[in-house]
DNA sequence: CGACGTCATTGATTTCGGTCAAACCGAACG
DNA sequence: CGTTCGGTTTGACCGAAATCAATGACGTCG
């Protein structure tokens, strides 16, 4: 299975943009060139999908830029979005035969692929990164267990809120320093109005619906159809849990 | 914070019932010997609260007898349960600050309870163990993320008969090996219907009125409040996913 | 035994979000 | 410039689950 269309090696990890944030910050410059000896870079297209739901899991990354989402099928055809990844983020399954979920780019990305059973006997012979890699897992976990709560517990108004105050916390700092400019925010959404039902397991209609109701109600606005202004965080906030 | 009541510490790990199922697996009698200096073991009684949300997160434990819920308060006052854990599992948040969710005893239980900080020094100088509490929590993100479709994709006739066939597949190997009586099966559920909700993401009346849509349907009997026979798990199974 | 408290069931009603359907809007293209 | 197309918004309606309320079953303790 060597079909992945990968760029050649050169040694990328010293010039990573995430080198110091992702599962490789602990490694020294040996370990390092070892890692990078079993890694590939690999660009992914807005759309593009990097693994299947229920493939053999060939493969694990770690992300380097863009944003990618995991994603599951219903029985009757319809999508949970299980999680997002952002760059520095770890994706895959180590240590298991078959990947869960579906890994699918939502905008052009850049990740840094390994074989699988590459990586987990790396792993295996190195601590520090098993270390970070438990360290990343439970932090994940902590995640996925909180946006149960969301799913299980709020109204689609609440679910909405939160979703929106969490993408701005995660895109804002990103952009731009100016996080006391006060209470106000704008942003470009990274998911489209049928992606965001999928991760709040709500339909389309809903999240327009909602959408609509939070502008009127002057907590928000929208210029475009991927544009959003937060007028008051904080109020915003208060519509959520 | 030396108020937790503990009983003395002999060498339990050897005759442990969860010896060659928990974390402590692939240990050696060196090192089993060491962490059973650092861990003791604690009777919970049903009901009983271990730890709370959002204390500081000071201990961790291996559960050695019963079942365990970790869960958490919506700010309306509602509970939501984020997981439930049984023999072996391992429970806690380690290298965190803080406790992100409150675990207490569903049913008269036996805990293995270390200081955090005691647990972390050793974990991180045992890659064996480090190893395996990696591989439980991928397999616990794996599980909670299963969980997030049942939350936010499935109804309620289908979230209860998941539920269902889950608790029997957990509870039905430890109690008895008939596995081969055929499809059926009979069990003692460890909630009440108002936790089953409290899991499920639904209120009590819901559950009681889809647990009695189902006995009617034939699916499953309900001798009494807390015993259940499943008739075929097969057909059940298929009401849910 | 009878009274009480807890938990569960059942019924009546409301409400929120889903479904179905139509209109809308902006970008890409001939 | 008009057409087309995908994504989005809006509306009308419906149904599943929540809510409100009453009743029932069971255990326990005086």
């Amino acid at each position: 299975m060597d079909s992945l269309e990968i760029e050649p090696s050169l040694n990328f990890c010293q010039a990573c943009a995430v080198r110091n944030r992702a599962i490789c910050a602990d490694l020294d410059e040996d370990e390092l060139g070892l890692l990078n000896a079993i890694g590939r870079r690999k660009r992914l297209q807005a759309g593009e999908q990097l693994l299947w739901e229920g493939d053999d899991a060939i493969i694990v990354a770690n992300v380097v830029e863009g944003v990618l989402k995991l994603s599951t099928q219903t029985a009757d055809g319809r999508e949970q979005i299980l999680g997002m990844v952002y760059p520095s983020d770890f994706l895959g399954r180590p240590f298991g035969e078959t990947t869960p979920y579906g890994v699918e780019a939502i905008t052009d990305a850049q990740v840094c692929v390994f074989r699988r059973t590459d990586f987990d006997r790396f792993a295996r012979e190195h601590p520090r990164l098993e270390h970070k890699l438990l360290e990343r897992t439970l932090a994940e976990l902590d995640r996925t267990r909180r946006w149960m709560v969301l799913l299980g517990r709020m109204n689609a108004e609440q679910k909405l809120a939160t979703y929106l105050v969490e993408t701005a916390e995660r895109l804002i700092p990103a952009n731009c320093k100016e996080s006391e400019l006060g209470d106000e925010r704008s942003l470009t959404l990274p998911l489209s109005r049928q992606q965001m039902a999928d991760v709040l397991g709500l339909t389309i209609e809903t999240v327009s619906r909602h959408m609509t109701k939070l502008k009127n109600d002057g907590l928000i606005g929208l210029p475009g159809r991927r544009e959003l202004t937060i007028n008051s965080l904080k109020a915003l906030a208060e519509r959520g849990g």
